[in-house]
DNA sequence: TAGAATACCTACTCATGAGTATGATTGAGA
DNA sequence: TCTCAATCATACTCATGAGTAGGTATTCTA
């Protein structure tokens, strides 16, 4: 029933379709929204396949833009141009249906590590590779999905499912830390509670991203790389770190 | 049918709060109190203040349970012992009680800003005192309901307050920022980038913090501010960053 | 001690939304 | 062309939960 949600359908998931009609949210920098596969014409075509992501692609929109208890399933019906029913022909529930956007997520942020894996790059370099793609992960349509979905909303199984490829992506992190600090490429640092910081992060990018696109998920994961990697505290050989200057004790207008 | 609740299930996370005047509940760390003004005694007392407050309290602690929208105001109700229409009698509906409970999680962070205006020291010290005041926030029991809480579960109006709340404390982190990076305290950087990830790497902890509480709100805050100053680039001038070993070499991309 | 004000409860209304029973329609293969 | 499976809609059921009407009990006050 789940079986071929992560094959290959989902990599083109979050990037490209087109349309004519304005859809209520406005996706971004890339000029795109999508038409529903039913909308085409007055033929009843048989694309199973691109139906389905269809409609998982527009519940990610949907559960972007309202979160997912004001978003029925209705209202994804009304948006692809169906009825209820037919949303349900596609998906089981509207628990499925978070999976999957979860799914479709999570699934460039698997990829990354695995693309990193065999990289003859110190691990430093590595952690920076995954990051970038964990930020655009997280601001792409499916970044509420993945983030915000909460797991009070999902039956225990499932939240279980959730839970351990969540845990799969932070063991993953916390590994690059730990090899990173190993090889020397990273200050030496708790890895959990490093990994924790980086991940929240990112995460939170899923919070405040729609209210400023200026940048996209991959740019704003480079500024912030840049953030980590040099911290607050002053490298230049001045070390005006301890020592800069006081403020004087007089309260500043705003 | 929801379960009921024990009674005396959430004691470890109960917090006191200066039971003073009309004056906003505070996210302090004050030991405990978890009973419900009502079943104290067979009378019926008149503490309105007391009760109001404790309504508040129970309510921040079943959103951080189960979320906004998995909790019934008759499971509050049931927790204090009481009935739905007796809540209703001490907030006006479900949206201004999570108003209540945000404001509650928010004041110690105003606090903290105005504690550290005047203090002579350099604007990272400042800022590391913010975000430590602010991490021990998010731990609160009132974290869930500034950090999680989405807006769109909120009239416009509501909304546009605590975006309003939010913002002021967001600028008020760029401005530290500024001020470092004036002073030489702080690496000159992009204000708005790091205080978005400052912020998101500590409003992340609401997420995470029912499953771990290994450490203190406090702590983990601590913890973040040592991570952020130093960066994941090492600093010992011996250990290049570009020169760290390289692992064997299996593939090159990117 | 008799109102009056306060505090609280029983028993509702009503809107919403998840999920389904059932039947109609269409496309693809024979 | 004829059938059957795939596709989709109409029109429901049913549980939940926010919010209220109206009454009861308790405490305060004059």
């Amino acid at each position: 029933m789940r079986g071929r949600h992560a094959r290959g359908g989902y990599n083109t998931l979050g990037q490209r379709m087109s349309s004519r009609r304005p859809l209520p949210l406005a996706a971004g920098k890339s000029p795109v929204v999508t038409d529903s596969p039913w909308r085409a014409s007055g033929e009843r075509r048989r694309d199973r396949e691109l139906k389905r992501e269809a409609v998982i692609r527009a519940a990610a929109r949907a559960f972007n833009h309202k979160g997912y208890h004001n978003t029925s399933l209705d209202d994804i019906a009304a948006t692809l141009e169906v009825t209820k029913p037919t949303v349900y022909y596609y998906v089981s529930n509207k628990e499925q249906l978070l999976f999957q956007c979860f799914l479709a997520g999570l699934e460039p942020i698997r990829a990354a590590f695995r693309e990193v894996k065999d990289l003859a790059l110190p691990a430093r370099a590595r952690l920076n590779a995954v990051l970038r793609h964990y930020g655009a992960a997280v601001a792409s349509e499916f970044g509420w999905s993945m983030v915000r979905a909460e797991d009070q909303d999902l039956s225990p199984a499932m939240s279980r499912h959730i839970k351990a490829l969540k845990s799969e992506i932070d063991q993953g992190i916390r590994r690059l830390i730990r090899e990173g600090v190993q090889d020397g490429s990273i200050e030496p640092c708790d890895p959990k509670m490093t990994a924790f910081a980086l991940a929240g992060a990112l995460n939170w990018i899923a919070h405040w991203y729609r209210e400023d696109q200026s940048l996209t998920g991959a740019e704003i994961a480079e500024a912030f790389v840049t953030i980590f990697e040099g911290g607050l505290r002053p490298r230049s050989a001045s070390q005006s770190a301890t020592r800069a200057p006081l403020r004087r004790r007089v309260r500043i207008a705003r």
